[in-house]
DNA sequence: ACATAATGCGAGCTATAGCTCATATTGTCT
DNA sequence: AGACAATATGAGCTATAGCTCGCATTATGT
């Protein structure tokens, strides 16, 4: 296996200052990955970019893997509290219901930005961060699987677990789909389809 | 948008000599990204462990990504093989046992080389070969589609062309997720566990 | 105000990746 | 056998990416 660079952070910045530097260098990694592709974003360009000095950069991120790592950290943490929140406000509701719920937030929380998302899937086998998209993946089973859990009257006899990664991993999937390679089914009377299509494939496995 | 370097091979070879030195450098390619990872696959490197000088290659392929793309492509031809020849066994066959045939052939598929199957996934970004992701798709579709015709009776009322994207996405997520994410739900005995459960949750949605 | 720490700077070094081209070898055809 | 095309070779050029380091500037605390 290849060894892979250093991907953490260097330094914690204390001051307002350096906090502002570190933003801009984060900044400036995801809209040059964006617009420019993976290749272009060289250290060089991004701390140009950035409006800072190369050397800033290194005292901060010991690589470009590193500011790369921190882009797709970024996002997933803004993912995660998405679907917390969404899982938090379902919690309650009935089968049905909280998984058409799930469906919309799913698409919404792709439709943010689409381009970025696209390109933080992209960079991830870079970033050696597949780790934390897997650890990602396990919290939102789990949450999944505690929904699951306290209604367990309303579903057939499953696995919990089992069926937590059936459904999460199938939402995931056709709404990621979706929005990157399938855009027509996406137009605004269409995805009520696709929403409707998505719950009742879940509903319909779950009980 | 990135301009992307130059992907198709450049010459067509004629002679068996040649076209040996060019299946050697698609192998090459693909054991380095297996083993070493895609920083290491340099051109000399392949050309190195090919056993062919690096004039030779450029004579081949215009460059690095060019290489990537052959093994891409190479790796998707197969599989799309193997799909058109399950699809065909189970033309005939009722829902149900179509789909459970067709959940059990995709398991295996991802499982013949996972570790190139996953480096395929993560470079296909690279190779500017997304284009060809989404043909390779789209026959997938069109496929399935076909056989939901052919057995319309089985089914409910629903869109075959979004009922297909639904199953072929699904499906392939579950499968690749599982095989390159979860082996532990893949032990000989949770096999068909998870093959039962795809297949509920297809056969399920469809009627 | 002064000392000390934190932060910022950017010219320039090192390494290596991608690639070319002049030349040599091997095959094909008559 | 001779001529022409196809194929193979690898030393070495060019460009640029990643990164360091010595020094300048700005903040903090007393």
């Amino acid at each position: 296996m290849a060894r892979r660079p250093l991907t953490n952070p260097r330094k914690h910045a204390t001051q307002e200052r350096s906090r502002a530097t570190v933003d801009a260098l984060v900044e400036a990694t995801a809209r040059i990955l964006v617009k420019e592709g993976f290749d272009k974003a060289s250290t060089n360009r991004i701390a140009q970019k950035a409006g800072v000095s190369i050397g800033s950069l290194y005292q901060y991120y010991p690589s470009k893997e590193a500011l790369v790592a921190a882009v797709v950290d970024r996002h997933h943490q803004e993912l995660m509290q998405i679907i917390r929140d969404a899982l938090a406000e379902v919690a309650a509701l009935p089968l049905e219901d909280a998984v058409r719920r799930l469906v919309t937030v799913a698409i919404e929380a792709h439709r943010i930005d689409p381009r970025l998302h696209r390109v933080v899937a992209e960079q991830i086998p870079r970033t050696g961060r597949l780790e934390n998209v897997g650890a990602f993946n396990q919290e939102t089973f789990a949450l999944f699987r505690a929904y699951l859990e306290r209604h367990r009257d309303e579903l057939r006899a499953v696995d919990l677990g089992l069926a937590a990664f059936v459904c999460v991993t199938s939402i995931e999937a056709l709404t990621h789909t979706a929005v990157l390679h399938r855009s027509d089914i996406l137009s605004d009377e269409a995805v009520d389809t696709l929403v409707d299509e998505a719950t009742r494939l879940v509903v319909g496995y779950l009980r």
